[in-house]
DNA sequence: TCTAATTTGTGCGTATGTATG
DNA sequence: GCATACATACGCACAAATTAG
């Protein structure tokens, strides 16, 4: 195989196409500093393409002192300073608060030389997969966040596998990826237990889950929890038109139904965090602050965007879970 | 046989023929994502029909995503998506929680077969720029919301001005696109005024304000409004460090010095809507229950989407105020 | 390095049919 | 019947990008 390839991007200008695989080449550590480019003829003769095209190329990169000629000899590398211009694929699920700590921790550690582009899927597979099959090629990093979609496999498997990096939920299908992910089973599991001196207040467990959004893992862990720990319990999937009665815990995924239960509890004379709690998930600023403070099972989104900077910067393979804690506030 | 036929259907537009039987091309697999389309020139030649048909024809594709052009090259296949009819471009300032609202509605009352591309420019005027002229003819409709970006006119001007809807924040320069917007001098001063005998109980007010992010229209209606009423006041960029104290009431645009004041208050003995007051901004579901339910002057992000959502589907010509409103709770 | 061919991109002028009031 | 606006269609000219020889 040779250092340039032509033909991949079907859009950009051949020259370019040159460009950027001798720059990928060196990122690479391919060809490194003080190595001779393969000559133009070769590279005409290979590719089937003009001399110029070769030359306009090669004047892009020794115009920016990536490498130099000297006439009789060659092309030699005399930098590998490249300032690759990077572009990243962000595929979420839904636009909600908790993104935003995610996404502008990301951009922070992110150097300004890097555009990222933001994409949601609201959990529709088709919208998914068109998303996905419109950008190949066009990035050099893609990050995606599948929720609950099934067969993402089929589509994801189309991209570069070194440049994708799959966040928050993760599917044994995909397993072979770069992830930042959660362990949802475990983590509702052991920070539950971690509550379980307060959990043991009350007698029921109100769970409210719905599998459209949530993942399965959750409902997974809850239910190894009660089990093993012996609750009572119940799963519903929404807290509409839903009134807590005294001894009830509930674990509400969703931020609507974390309010519904709030507001629907005006009506009666219990006290949060006495009478009744809350466990609920994703910590965001203002639960800090409501009611006294909302008791969360949270990852840390900061970290989940600063670990996936660096991914992004690095290239490297690795799997990383995200860090989840249990937040102790006065509704438990 | 060509891919483009012409006059099979007498009743249609030329350009119109010429855009469906491309469809038909895609969605019959003759012609796949990356395959070059015949040039204008040779179709022109070809069907004997203009130019200018020829180009109009392929410019409803470009606007809707199915093909991409490269000057020099010729116009590429970009998504066999042909269903998509539209394609908006919706630039906003950064990602916050009020905006899940406004999308959320917008996408509601939007069809299927429109797709919308999301992007921030982080009150980075360059980033402005950049991301309007790198998609110019790549959308069918353009939705920006300029916040307090400065000479923005020089960018938008580049745009078709029928296919531009400005959002939110409105300026002098930009007064002849259509736009949703809201009137923020005369919104603070009236809604203030309206909630004046709650905000008599208390003798001075603070306006926690920067420049930076929130519009100048917020400051002036402001000042208008302690002038008139002859209340003591004081402007301050941030709430760090700021302990409230009795007889102070505070309007606070941004929810992180919203939080700032109400935890630094758990210092003091101080009863928040009695001793001291909160006038918040923007509406989120939290502020419904945030400390027995914060006050807020808002405007309804709801009703702003499905307007922007009918504005993009029928093109119309308006300038839209925004409704906004004194949300009254136990703050204040 | 120069020239040429091809292709897209843009602007201007003109003409025709259709819908609207 | 008339005036106006709009979409459609055509022709021409020139600029800029790409590629080839």
């Amino acid at each position: 195989m040779g250092i340039v390839s032509i033909n991949k991007d079907f859009g950009a200008p051949k020259y370019k196409q040159i460009v950027s695989s001798i720059e990928e080449a060196i990122s690479n550590g391919i060809i490194k500093k003080g190595d001779r480019l393969p000559s133009i003829n070769s590279i005409r003769d290979k590719h089937g393409v003009s001399r110029d095209t070769v030359l306009s190329a090669f004047n892009d990169l020794k115009s920016r002192g990536v490498v130099q000629s000297v006439a009789g000899k060659g092309y030699f590398v005399s930098s590998e300073a490249i300032h690759v211009k990077q572009k990243v694929f962000l595929l979420f699920d839904e636009l909600n608060a908790f993104k935003e700590d995610l996404y502008s921790s990301f951009l922070n550690v992110l150097g300004d030389n890097i555009q990222v582009d933001i994409f949601f899927h609201h959990f529709n597979y088709k919208l998914f997969s068109k998303l996905i099959y419109d950008n190949i090629g066009d990035y050099s990093y893609y990050v995606i966040m599948p929720a609950n979609l099934k067969d993402t496999y089929q589509v994801i498997r189309n991209l570069p596998s070194d440049k994708v990096c799959i966040l928050d939920q993760m599917h044994q299908e995909l397993e072979g990826y770069t992830a930042i992910y959660q362990d949802f089973e475990n983590d509702i599991f052991n920070n539950l237990k971690k509550g379980l001196d307060l959990i043991k207040k009350y007698n029921r467990l109100i769970f409210v889950f719905s599998e459209d959004k949530q993942p399965p893992g959750m409902l997974l862990g809850f239910l190894n929890f009660v089990k093993q720990f012996k609750f009572e319990y119940e799963i519903i999937d929404s807290a509409r038109n839903r009134v807590p009665e005294s001894g009830e815990v509930y674990i509400i995924p969703d931020d609507r139904n974390l309010i519904r239960i709030i507001k629907s509890n005006k009506q009666t004379k219990l006290k949060l965090g006495r009478d009744f709690g809350i466990i609920s998930y994703n910590d965001t600023m203002l639960k800090e602050i409501v009611e006294g403070g909302i008791t969360a099972i949270s990852t840390d989104f900061n970290k989940m965007g600063e670990q996936l900077a660096e991914l992004v910067t690095n290239k490297e393979y690795v799997q990383i879970k995200n860090p989840n804690d249990l937040i102790i506030r006065k509704s438990l």
